[in-house]
DNA sequence: ATTGGAGTTATGCATGTACATAATCATCCT
DNA sequence: AGGATGATTATGTACATGCATAACTCCAAT
C-alpha cells in the first residue's frame, strides 16, 4: 500500500469506515483516546490523522463535544497555482510570450477598488500573450503597483514574463482568485486568434503583500482549456 | 495579535522573513533545531509550522538536504465545494430547484469514460435546474450510478436535489473537477433564461467512493457567476 | 576516474506526558 | 423552576526523546 506511517493508515481506515457508512454523516465517532488504544498508538498519532480529515472537510471536530462525521460536508479542493511556463512546458509545448504593451500610468478607478488603493498610484500597465508551440493560450492584462516592486521598471520582459519575474521574485504573502467566463470581444479573440463571442475562461487574480497590494492581472485563455483539480 | 500558540506565531515569522526578502527565494533556512532554539521552543512546535508552509508551497523541504524558501512557488489555492443550495442562501436568496428530467438509462461511451466504466451500466440520467429567488442560477445535467446508489430511485426528486442527496448521504472518498467555459447553445439558453452563444462557466465534477464511481455531473452558471477562493 | 560504502545530518514520524481550553453535565442554591 | 457554579471530558497544543529515512560528504577500493 505503500503507506508504511501509521497516521496515513489511520486516516485511510477512517475514510474507509466514513465512505462505506460504517461512520454515517452525523454520527459521533470514538474519542481520540479509544481509536489510539484500538490502534495502538499514541495519541498524538490519532490526532494527526483526525485533523487533516477535519480540515479537508470530512470531520467535524469540537472540544469536549468529541468529533463527528461532517452531515453536509464542505469539501476542500486544492489547486495548484503554477507558473504559466511551467503548465505549458508540462504539457510537453514550448514556450514563448510576447510584450504586447507597456505603460506606466495611474490605474482606473475599478482597478484602486480591487487593489482597495484609495488614492492614486504610481503604476505599471502590461498587455501581454503567452504562447504554448506558437499558438496564443493566455493573453493577459495586468497592474504592478511599483511601489511594491521598483525594481519592475528595470526588467526586461520581453526575455521574461512579469508573472514569472513576480513570483520568483516578490514572494506574496496572500491573494484571491475569481474564476469566472467571459465572451471573447474583437481584440481578445484577435490575440488568442479565435472569433468574436467565443466563451473564455478568466482568471483574476490580486495578490498582496501584508496590506501592500502588489499586482492584479486578468487572463483570458484560449478555448479549450480546462482548469483541473482533485478533492 | 489574537496569536497564542508559538506554532501560528513562528508560522507568521517565517511568512514575514520570506515575504520582506530576509529569506529570500532558493535560501536555504536555518535547521528545525536552531530555529527551535531561537524561538525557544520545541522542534515538534517549529516542524508543524515549517510543515504547514511547505504543504502551502512557501517553503520546499528534503530530509537531510534542509528547507529552502520555494523558488517558484506551486501556491496551493483552497476552494470550499458546498451544496449548491447553501451557496445560494448564503447569498441572502432563496432556493429552489425543479427537475427537467428523470430517466433510467444506459450511459453513452464519453460518460461510460468519465467513469471509468468498460462495461454498460444501470444509471439514472438526471437534468434540473437549480434557481435562486426564482432566476435560474445552474443547469445541471447528471449521472448516477445506481449501483454505487441504488437508494437514489427512492428518493423524491423534487423535495431534494440530487445535490444535497448525495452530498448528505454518500460520501466519497475522491473527486476530480474540471472548470471551463463553453457558449450556450439554444436549449441551455432558454433553460438559463439568457441568449445562445453567452459564455457560460462549466463546472464538470466526478466523484468516487474507492474504485467505484458515484456521479458524474456538468454544471452549467448563469451568466455572470464568478467562483472565488483566496490563496 | 568511477564506484561503493560509511558516516553525518536534517527532516519525518511516533510516543508519553502535561497543561490549556471549550463544551457539556451535574449539582446546588435561591 | 431557573440560574449560577464547579466537575468532567474531548480536543488542541507543547515538549523531550528517540528512531527512521533520505540525501549529502568524503574516503577507499577497484
Amino acid at each position: 500500500m505503500s503507506e508504511p506511517h501509521p497516521w496515513q493508515t489511520i486516516r485511510h481506515e477512517v475514510i474507509r469506515r466514513i465512505s462505506e457508512r460504517i461512520w454515517p454523516p452525523g454520527m459521533l465517532i470514538p474519542s481520540e483516546h479509544e481509536l489510539a488504544r484500538e490502534f495502538g498508538c499514541a495519541r498524538a498519532t490519532v490526532n494527526r490523522a483526525l485533523r487533516e480529515l477535519a480540515e479537508g472537510g470530512l470531520l467535524d471536530r469540537r472540544r469536549r463535544a468529541g468529533t463527528r462525521v461532517a452531515v453536509a460536508p464542505v469539501r476542500k479542493a486544492k489547486l495548484d497555482i503554477n507558473v504559466i511556463r511551467f503548465d505549458v512546458e508540462r504539457r510537453g509545448a514550448s514556450y514563448r510570450h510576447s510584450l504586447i504593451e507597456r505603460r506606466r500610468t495611474s490605474p482606473t478607478e475599478p482597478v484602486r477598488s480591487r487593489l482597495k488603493l484609495g488614492h492614486a498610484a504610481d503604476m505599471l500597465y502590461l498587455r501581454a500573450l503567452h504562447l504554448a508551440d506558437e499558438h496564443p493560450c493566455i493573453y493577459e492584462e495586468r497592474w504592478i503597483h511599483l511601489a511594491a516592486a521598483p525594481e519592475m521598471l528595470e526588467v526586461d520582459l520581453e526575455s521574461i514574463s512579469a508573472n514569472e519575474w513576480l513570483v520568483r521574485n516578490l514572494p506574496f504573502s496572500s491573494g484571491d482568485i475569481a474564476l469566472s467566463a467571459a465572451n471573447a470581444n474583437a481584440r481578445e479573440a484577435a490575440l488568442l486568434e479565435t472569433s468574436q463571442g467565443q466563451a473564455l475562461f478568466v482568471v483574476e487574480r490580486t495578490t498582496w503583500q501584508g496590506e501592500c497590494p502588489i499586482t492584479s492581472v486578468r487572463m483570458l485563455h484560449a478555448p479549450g482549456y480546462r482548469m483541473r483539480m482533485t478533492l
